[in-house]
DNA sequence: CGCTTGACAGGTC
DNA sequence: AGACCTGCCAAGC
């Protein structure tokens, strides 16, 4: 399987108004070895049918940096419009929104 | 074939 | 709290 499709994979089980991390997804991924770093490169060329923006830094930080604010500003567009509460610091609020594979949906309750 | 780079993560200074 | 270093694996040059 291609490491690729196998993010993708992964990433489309999440459910909107979550988050997962690029390290959680690297472990999700199971057959292939990756690396946060991976996912961040495979996010890059990821398809319009793959929720790229539900893929956050560890601290809920958006990959601000190399392409500039503008992917960061859509990103948080996208997010809010699934419900996701943002920080004043404009990151994710992690504590509430990120999602765990297990059971899925752990941090429902908190969710309401 | 080896060095560099990369939407990261974690620990240390 | 912020800056810096190391580990990770793969792809590009």
């Amino acid at each position: 399987m291609d490491p690729a499709e196998a993010v993708y994979a992964v990433v489309k089980r999440v459910p909107p108004g979550r988050v997962v991390t690029y390290g959680q997804v690297a472990g999700l991924v199971e057959g292939v070895t990756l690396t946060p770093r991976e996912v961040g490169a495979i996010m890059n060329v990821a398809p319009p049918e793959v929720p790229w923006q539900r893929v956050v830094g560890a601290k809920g930080t958006l990959p601000i940096g190399k392409r500039g604010t503008e992917l960061m500003l859509r990103q948080r567009s996208l997010l809010e419009q699934e419900g996701v509460a943002f920080l004043p610091s404009g990151q994710v609020d992690m504590a509430a929104h990120q999602w765990s594979p297990e059971g899925g949906d752990a941090l429902g309750g908190l969710f309401e």
